[in-house]
RNA sequence: CGGGGUGUGGCUCAGGUGGUAGAGCGCUUGGUUCGGGACCAAGAGGUCGCAAGUUCAAGUCUUGUCACUCCGACCA
């Protein structure tokens, strides 16, 4: 084993260097490759697939909640982008400009959209005239572009991968009501989907997206206790709509501007399910976004009738609508395990000739890496089970890990100790103000994640200044 | 943007004091193997990041430059 193991490709142990580990992941589990952009990179066939599940999922749910999909363009005016104040200033520092067409100079200088508020303003100010025309519920597939300095794969790329909804609506409630119908969506897909459990919230007022009224997130808590940002819903309130002139005549004859709100899920959710579910032997995926439910791995191929009972078990799993490969190559079984395991295949299905001999094969979790033999007759009715309930265990791992590193500080020298000493969150009291929020950053790096919803501060003082606390905040250091 | 590090076959790296490039893995072909990363044999594959300079001679020395990477600052 000890001469085997010097030459087998191995990963950096997760609790020894996260950063490495999770870098060793995207490569070797090939999600992906560097391209010879920085901060941009290579979406291989598996990382793909990934994303690709990823946007099934949440398209079939936005589907089932009135939206259409749409495609607005690439670039955008630089007059365009400036028409709203708080907007431009939040993205000027990370915008990419075209400046010239060929050789000629443009007269206006492009912006690569960072995001496409002001593309869907100037299109809705163009369509709604009347309350009959709304709401709109548009969404798109698209990546865009922000100049970021520091870049990790998935996690910060400087074009990224993306959906972003962008509603229309009469009313601030209905405006706002939208606004959490999908932040319910997101928390339901990460749960259900990605088996990732997420707090939701709103964000502060330092925290909010520029342009924004208010801002709703998912965050999720990874491996290292630290924070990501899953996805974001935003009330848009009508300041964008008074910016482009989007008004609508009412039933009774009176020119309103519309509410608005957007909403956005990247494909920085593939470095969650990264740092959430994976281990030191790769990654591990949830079955609804695994390109590979299934490897059956055949056992001493050369062996009579091994290969023909193992394409028999295949088409069989076929049939139930599973994603199933089977690994035929010429590679030693040794060497197929390990790397489905790391490429966090969910359920191994191994045959050889003693359980052709048994008709039965030999199923293993990559969760747990539990073994059970299972009747070759009723392998239909037993594998999905057995998929669903790797699910559940996964996304109950995943909750336990982040209830258990949730901690409640009242003081704030409490706070400082414990963001020190241990991964996770802080609940914390908090007044409102921004320089306690500031003073916390200062202090720990942390920052509010989000508020905490549902809770009754009533005689709680805040855990930076001790004066009367407005809410109760969940604090980490983030992605 | 500041500081450190690294650039040599696809990958990981070796090449004291200059003399015209090597290993392991991977890859190709054939054979034997197959229940946790097999073995034997025969092959293919490199203008040493790029550009100047010193020298009879540069992977090696000098200068410049580019890229990547780590730490920090910044960042939705």
């Amino acid at each position: 084993m000890s001469k085997i193991e010097k030459f087998v490709e191995s990963i950096t142990p997760r609790d020894e260097d996260f950063a490495r580990w999770y870098t060793d992941i995207c490569l070797g589990a090939e999600l992906c490759s560097y391209s010879s952009v920085r901060g941009c990179i290579i979406l291989r066939p598996y990382g793909y697939a990934i994303w690709e599940l990823i946007t099934l999922e949440l398209d079939r749910r936005f589907k089932d909640t009135g939206h259409q999909n749409v495609m607005m363009p690439l670039f955008i005016p630089e007059s365009m982008l400036q028409k709203e104040k708080d907007h431009v200033e939040g993205f000027a520092p990370e915008v990419a400009w075209v400046t010239h067409g060929g050789e000629t100079p443009l007269t206006e200088r492009l912006c690569v959209r960072p995001t496409s508020e002001v593309l869907f303003c100037d299109h809705y100010a163009e369509i709604i005239q009347s309350w009959r025309d709304l709401p709109k519920l548009y969404n798109q597939w698209v990546s865009v572009v922000r100049w970021e300095k520091t870049t990790r794969p998935f996690l910060r790329t400087r074009e990224f991968f993306w959906q972003e909804g962008h509603t229309a609506h009469a009313t601030k409630e209905d405006a706002v009501e939208e606004t959490l119908r999908m932040l319910d969506v997101y928390e339901e897909f990460y749960r259900n989907a990605l088996a990732i459990p997420v707090l939701k919230g709103l964000k502060s007022e330092s925290e909010k997206f520029a342009g924004a009224v208010e801002t709703y997130t998912v965050e999720a808590m990874m491996h290292d206790g630290k924070a990501l940002q899953a996805g974001t819903s935003h009330y848009l309130g009508d300041g964008f709509a008074k910016a482009f002139n989007i008004q609508y005549t009412d039933k009774d004859n009176q020119l309103r501007y519309v509410h608005q709100t957007s909403w956005g899920v990247s494909s920085r959710s593939i470095g969650g399910l990264i740092m959430v579910h994976g281990d030191d032997e790769g990654l591990v995926l949830p079955p609804a976004v695994a390109p590979i439910q299934v490897v059956i791995i055949p056992i001493a191929t050369h062996k009579e009738g091994v290969l023909e009972e193992a394409t028999k078990l295949r088409d069989v799993l076929k049939c139930t609508g599973l994603r199933v490969f089977l690994d035929d190559s010429d590679r030693m079984p040794g060497w197929k395990f390990s790397e489905h395991e790391m490429k966090g295949v969910p359920i191994r299905l191994e045959i050889g000739p003693r359980d052709i001999a048994k008709n039965q094969c030999v199923a293993v979790f990559r969760d747990n890496r539990e073994k059970v033999f299972i009747a070759l007759d009723r392998v239909a009715e037993e594998v999905p089970a057995l998929l669903d309930a790797l699910h559940d265990r996964m996304l109950e791992r995943a909750e336990r890990s982040m209830r258990e590193r949730i901690y409640d500080v009242e003081r704030l020298d409490a706070f400082v100790r414990t963001m020190e000493e241990k991964p996770g969150f802080i609940r914390a009291s908090w007044c409102g103000s921004a320089e306690c929020e500031a003073e916390i950053k200062e202090l720990t790096t942390a920052t509010s994640r989000c508020i905490e919803e549902g809770v009754d501060v009533e005689g709680r003082v805040c855990v930076v200044c001790g004066k009367k606390a407005q809410c109760s905040v969940f604090w980490g250091k983030a992605y």
